[in-house]
DNA sequence: AAAACGGTTGAACAACCGTTCAACTAAGGA
DNA sequence: TCCTTAGTTGAACGGTTGTTCAACCGTTTT
């Protein structure tokens, strides 16, 4: 999707409000803001890389525990964490041939909670 | 994704921690709640339901001026507010001929916020 | 009553995404 | 050194998803 493009297809309303729509545009965050938001949403719209996040809170596992745990091959885990390594949402420690992920910071932890309580309203 | 799932292709490694992975079974929430959580934030994974929140933020607006607003289609914008009233993430009011749209609790927009914050560290 | 307009909807298409599979790398053990 | 194992990676396949298009509904206007 291309925000705010230029000719892009639009409405073809007759009747607009267009004082709202002018104040409301000068309240819209930057274009890149909005995308940056919703590349962040998407990483954590997917149950298995939820579920990593959750088993790598706390104590860190390796590739192996973590697909033990939830049900999956090594690769299928191993793809999941390499996108959530390039989200800086998980870091990682090699010892021998294991290596441990754990969360980043304790950011994401508090913005899942808050959907959770959302969820369970 | 099916978790947890019976039968499910596993990791074949030899050497687990098994400790350590029965510990984290009894820590991870019910696999619903993981779902249920993935799901609210497929619903945010996307700027143009993101922008559509953002526009509906505070004062109400109709299909055609968020259409008007984000450069798109009535059609697509009504689609994308399918979605979030399905989601219970807005509500709307019929007037006349208009639809008037806005955020259904401020839930969501404390957790955009948190989310702009982590974005921006 | 008919035309016009705001909004919704379903089908279709293209783009995207997650898992599988197979091949590969790096590290440890025999 | 060779074999095994933990982990990564690219290609491919199937399912999902967002937009477009056309048809439709309900309300207002003439």
């Amino acid at each position: 999707m291309k925000l705010y493009e230029k000719n892009a297809p639009s409405c073809e309303c007759e009747e607009l409000h267009e004082e709202v729509i002018n104040k409301k545009r000068e309240e819209m965050p930057a274009e890149n803001t909005l995308y940056d938001l919703s590349d962040f949403f998407k990483i954590l719209g997917d149950s298995t890389r939820v579920s990593i996040l959750f088993a790598i809170d706390g104590e860190p596992m390796c590739v192996c525990d973590i697909a033990n745990l939830l049900g999956m091959t090594k690769s299928a885990v191993s793809h999941q964490l390499k996108i959530l390594r390039q989200s800086d949402l998980v870091t990682y420690r090699k010892s021998g041939k294991n290596v441990y992920y754990t969360l980043a910071d304790d950011h994401v932890r508090d913005i899942i909670e808050k959907a959770l309580d959302h969820i369970n309203e």
